[in-house]
DNA sequence: GGACACCATGCTGTATACAATGTTGAGTTA
DNA sequence: TAACTCAACATTGTATACAGCATGGTGTCC
């Protein structure tokens, strides 16, 4: 149901997820409210929600913070991410029909003209948790689909940040990620993501260090 | 900070880890509140957290539910378990100083005599979970850890039921669980913990499959 | 007898008020 | 100048009120 607590929830997840606040920045419920049309309850239902999500931080009398992302959480989202995709992948090799491979191989290649060099960052990085959902999604459980969704809106924004940088191999990679996938070679298959997801792991630290070099750097 | 929100969801976290509603009950929300000696604004709160984790079904304009266990859900639960134990002890084998080590050996030698048969069904769920956090702790991961001890509290009521008839065996499974890691062993520590996980998780199966054709026994 | 309509009741979803706590900055002192 | 005090202010946390929707039961019609 379209209850005024869930829109806020999806405006407000965006807005944690795309960085809008400032990093450690203190959210300011009333302000925060009026501006989304609400008032504080359905608000802070909202940011409750979030905030066990670890999209957004709390902490009790002094309310709902912006969660800051440093080197050290992103290694372990990112470790996260590839203990779960890596199984998402073995139980999709494992499960997923002939017809929905069939599927996938389709819209693989029908996405291909979308990768190119003049996409912005963050389209290229949408086509990517496109690819890494639907893989999920062939894995057969939605649980685990949902926390890799749900790590993926945690690391988005870094995501965004480091893809400027190597736009045109992701599909390639994919492409060869799917390939053992078809062949129902499970071991290879779990490999490769997680060569790739480890790779794509080394970038985002490699941003996150440098946004935070230049945080530090003296201003006087 | 004690507020009465984060008492109401300590409170109604427990009830729901243990099955104090019933699969798939209506939570009445004035009822809960006054039982619970708060308003209905902390205990929606609460129960919004509690939601996002997973513990407690919602659904917009009819309020909270029992999140009801049923077998399927019960796999897709036990496979996260897997995908993410794994990896936690993959990282702990990789990672615990040998100090850690030490400790943790100390540690599997002292609660040695509290698995015993005459010890209640819930107590040897507790100190299972002990044990699997304990690695999960060693892997460095608190992101990790913390998506585990969720994975425990929607499965801990089920694993109430079904550690009735097999006490004796954990302690030992631990024990040899633990023997690769210290040796450093990264792929047999995996493999017996995915192994310890996978028949667990049957045990648990049949627990719910038990359950549910008692369930749906014709009454008349 | 079964299905449907309708009303009374109860419950949820949200706004608002207020108490209690945290925050900020001016003024004071060492 | 730096640190500390304290009071005005801002913000959070919670209770409560109320509108609107869901629910359950009664009565009616087929």
């Amino acid at each position: 149901m379209n209850t005024s607590a869930n829109l806020v929830y999806e405006q407000v997840r965006e807005m944690a997820a795309n960085f809008e606040f400032k990093p450690a920045e203190r959210i300011n419920e009333s302000e925060l409210s009026k501006k989304l049309g609400a008032s504080r309850t359905p608000l802070r239902e909202a940011m409750n929600r979030l905030a066990a999500e670890g999209l957004l931080a709390f902490e009790g009398g002094r309310g709902f913070f912006c969660q800051p992302l440093n080197p050290q959480l992103v290694v372990h989202l990112y470790e996260l991410r590839e203990a779960l995709e890596a199984d998402a992948i073995r139980l999709a090799t494992e499960r997923a029909s002939d017809e929905e491979l069939a599927h996938f191989q389709q819209y693989l290649h029908d996405i291909a003209p979308r990768y190119t060099d003049s996409a912005p960052a963050r389209e290229i990085v949408t086509l990517d948790e496109e690819f890494h959902l639907k893989i999920a999604n062939l894995s057969g459980n939605p649980e685990l689909k949902n926390m890799i969704e749900l790590t993926y809106a945690r690391i988005r924004y870094v995501r965004w940040i480091s893809m400027r940088e190597k736009i045109d191999i992701t599909h390639a990679a994919h492409e060869s990620i799917f390939k053992p996938v078809i062949a129902r070679d499970q071991g290879l298959a779990v490999e490769l993501m997680r060569k790739h997801i480890k790779k794509s792991n080394n970038e985002a630290i490699e941003t996150v260090e440098k946004a935070f070099s230049q945080l530090y750097v003296p201003r006087h």
